[in-house]
DNA sequence: GGGCACAGGTCCGAAAACGGCCAGTCGCGG
DNA sequence: CCGCGACTGGCCGTTTTCGGACCTGTGCCC
């Protein structure tokens, strides 16, 4: 049933976009009236492209998400705020369990599958990973590689490197 | 064997371990149903390490090695007792050669591989002599360099000097 | 529907490195 | 000429290391 084309017009439930600075650069944001639904970082790989949804920093899910953001980058511990990412059951399930893992602490992609549900498929698992619309938010920058090693992210190396680093797991 | 022990892939049948002190510092004896299968020097070179397994200074065939090792000392022949070491068939082969070794005798490296089958095989063989598990029962310390070096004993050199010495092979 | 591509993980065989050696050579000093 | 020490190059089983095959589920494109 699902066309192939990215949105054919059917569910486009999003009400808002606004752009937000951070110290590892620009983030476009995108809530539907649910919550926030997309945080992703300017030219990162799988950027969705543009919204035809009007500018308004002003939308509380935009908003929660700025407040978000300033807590986790001073450090503090953020609230909760209201989610509402758009994908397959299957990335759904792996988005969730992406976000048990605590600040500070990292899993590996076999474990993240694990918790999914299939401990086998850790590759799908890396997949899934990669599409997270939530940067940073749902913290798929704590999957590591088995052996340790970074191995990927779709803001690239340097960004993941760089939020470990602010969070404790590496040392500068 | 009437004995329903999973042969096939059972890595550690060890079943008690205990202390034995002696002249030249404390021993760990390690057992097996069979027999004796490990006498180590404390922090001596390849020392396996803490075993997971129950201390029974009573168990057979640890009383058994230690009343070897009170004969031993006091220059009386101990009797033979039931060994069962872990190893390659090649170090099983190398450390029966050992033991053909009589209390007072040497051996050089080569004369050890030759009687093992392999004439050629004297460096092996020393790496195989190395891995010996059972200190002084199994007399690895017999075997000296073709220019009567003592070249080399997992416990230390001076254990090995000291033991040929109590065996009347090397003059005080 | 059937391929194909992945931000992974495991397993296995080949290859190289590592010794508690030994014989042969060379250069030195009695 | 002899003996000694330093060095060299083969010897061999074991251990470690390394690279590639192969398996794995899911999403996306034909």
């Amino acid at each position: 049933m699902s066309q192939p084309t990215p949105f054919p017009t059917d569910p486009t439930p999003f009400v808002a976009q606004a752009e937000i600075d951070s110290p590892l650069g620009p983030l476009t944001a995108l809530a539907t009236v649910h919550g926030l639904a997309g945080l992703w970082f300017d030219a990162q790989a799988h950027h969705p492209g543009a919204f035809d949804v009007p500018v308004d920093a002003q939308h509380p899910h935009i908003a929660a998400a700025r407040n978000w953001l300033v807590a986790y980058w001073s450090g503090r511990a953020p609230e909760d705020i209201a989610l509402d990412p758009q994908g397959t059951p299957f990335q759904q399930t792996v988005w969730r369990a992406l976000r048990q893992i605590a600040c500070g602490h990292t899993r590996t992609y076999g474990e993240v599958a694990a918790q999914a549900g299939n401990p086998a498929a850790a590759r799908a698992a890396g997949a899934a990973i990669g599409r997270n619309p939530l940067s940073i938010i749902v913290p798929c920058h704590r999957v590591i590689g088995r052996n340790g090693s970074l191995t990927g992210y779709a803001g690239g190396l340097e960004r993941k490197l760089a939020l470990l680093k602010h969070e404790g797991v590496l040392l500068a």
